[in-house]
DNA sequence: GGTGTTTTCGAAAACGTTTTCGATATATAT
DNA sequence: ATATATATCGAAAACGTTTTCGAAAACACC
């Protein structure tokens, strides 16, 4: 019941575990008897090289780590999807971790995966992180390090992101053509850069269309979750009842507005018009159906992969890399919701 | 730039790599002072013990392996947080696999896993799968093995299941209780274990309240999709005008089935009462509110995590181990869908 | 000072692989 | 025949840790 090793393949052939090792990995100075004889044993045995022997002699593990903040969203999910995939048809397994928007644990696993020696990380920054020390000393010990989605702009290592000013520009906009004068805006914390990002890019569409800018129109979430939606949706109504369109940091979040709005009986789009973000699923199938800024996850995933392989195997062979930064393109998805 | 080893603390301190190694682990055989100086030593030239040489003398790596049909899904996001959640209260890791439904792709993680050592596997079979060649080889390895949700039943592995049949028998009594009279069933493959019982439940339900069997009723999923909700949802429509209920196999198609009538306008639930399986969060906020089958899914995952730690634990003792089956209990949620 | 006990340490083997480098043996050329 | 090239093999070191076992040193007691 024993695993099968090299020294026994050696030893019931008569030759040395050098030679095995090197007819298994097809070394020129092996004859082909050897080899063949080699090769049938291996796999009468079932031979399979022992991994921990290998990763301790090449200094690799072929694993790679993930931390995002969450797996049950669908964005994350979608982002782990692209990830995985990728990595497979590259030989490389992912391991994932979680932050739960927290940056005491983000550190934690930050720590678990550069104990585990994994050959390069991939991370989204929680909610409350921003290139802290933990991150710093990914790029100290030169681990090959991507960042996506939630960065922090300052670490120069490669990222994936998208131009999130550029989309909330095009969401708010959106709702302006389609006739909005008063657009109040659910944003994320004020830690991630894509919150402020999309924050950015909603106060600029109103500047450039001659709308007054109004601080009070903007909600701030802690959790982001589809209960703050609906909280801020009784919130704006009681406030601002001449509030006619809305634009949230994510569509979890316009969902709880559109819950609300429900509920109440205000019409949707005809009274208010709503456009979320991310693009998630629920979003085709609620009633009204959600406008939305599609972001492209499963690519962002895949890119993520694409980009600490480059480094990894630049590393590797010993090269210099430097980091690149890839933005990938989002666009308006036009439902009833903003009809 | 190189990292710290035991045999640098020994050489700096003048002593065995011996010594030093105990003083890290907390032998009684190194005295207070040594202990202590390495200790400190340890500390200041931030050592961590290479992972890929411990797992070599310790045969095992403090990582399992996870193998499910797809990470964008409700419920196995959830799974994958319960087992993540556990799993890393015990110091272990999570290598995280998808089969996209293929057997094919199944095998082949089953090998990569099995080469890759990891300490355990988790597994929720393919809708192609079921109990084939390469589970076998995991029980013949004598891998720690847990199987969750889609299992094969005559695997003598540890299981952490619910009764299909029991919470599908509930469901259709629900909709039976609530007033209907022809009640079509949309199922999931032929080949899960999970689809047959919750088939049978459905089946058991009708003939306890007198309702007569019909097969015209039920109708086969291929790749359980929304679109497939919408599909049949039209078709039962045109096939059967006088269904007054539909239990779907998962939420994902009951939403399309809630889907399809709302745009053809029949109303529900006055025409016909729906209810799902899964208790998906989307489940909670379409139009209508979906009547379901609450899951444990996070439950379910930390579970399957604890039956494999179990297992792992007890092998590693070399105590004989018999595999458990878990059966987790689930609920009927009442939503607007078969009011 | 002898005997026995306890404390403290380290040599060495082992885990299983990869790779370098030198040693044969065989073939080719002069 | 000798010298040179080529094909084939294996010894050994290395990766960094853990653990067994024995040795040495320190201490106790009479």
């Amino acid at each position: 019941m024993k695993e099968t090793t090299l020294k026994q393949i050696a030893e019931t052939l008569g030759i040395s575990i050098t030679t095995v090792s090197k007819a298994l990995k097809n070394y020129p100075d092996v004859s082909a008897k050897t080899r063949n004889a080699v090769l049938e044993l291996a796999k009468n045995l079932q031979y399979t090289p022992n991994s921990f022997a290998v990763n301790l002699r090449t200094k690799e593990s072929r694993t790679i780590g993930l931390i995002i903040p969450e797996v049950v969203h669908h964005f994350f999910s979608n982002v782990i999807n692209g990830i995985i995939a990728e990595a497979e048809k590259q030989g490389y397994l992912v391991i994932i971790l979680q932050s739960n928007e927290s940056m005491e644990l983000e550190k934690k696993q930050v720590e678990l995966l550069l104990n585990k020696r994994v050959d390069g990380i991939i991370i989204s920054l929680s909610n409350e992180s921003n290139g802290d020390e933990h991150i710093k000393e990914i790029m100290r010990r030169e681990i090959p390090f991507v960042q996506f989605d939630k960065i922090a702009k300052l670490i120069p290592s490669s990222k994936v992101i998208i131009n999130d000013q550029k989309a909330a520009f095009e969401a708010t906009e959106h709702l302006i053509k389609k006739g909005c004068k008063k657009i109040a805006h659910i944003r994320g914390p004020v830690n991630p850069q894509n919150a402020i990002d999309r924050f950015l890019g909603y106060k600029k569409a109103l500047e450039q269309n001659q709308i007054p800018f109004d601080s009070k129109l903007v909600y701030t979430c802690q959790n982001v979750t589809f209960e703050e939606g609906k909280t801020f949706a009784k919130q704006i109504l009681a406030d601002h009842p001449d509030v006619d369109g809305i634009f949230a940091i994510t569509d979890l979040v316009a969902v709880g507005v559109l819950a609300h709005c429900n509920e109440v009986n205000v019409p949707i789009p005809q009274q208010i018009k709503i456009i979320g973000f991310s693009n998630w699923f629920m979003s085709q199938v609620i009633t009204p159906k959600l406008s939305t800024v599609d972001q492209p996850s499963y690519e962002m995933g895949a890119k993520s992969f694409e980009l600490l392989l480059e480094e990894m195997n630049a590393r590797k062979d010993g090269k210099p890399f430097t980091p690149r930064t890839v933005e990938l393109s989002t666009s308006i998805i036009e439902r009833e919701s903003s009809k």
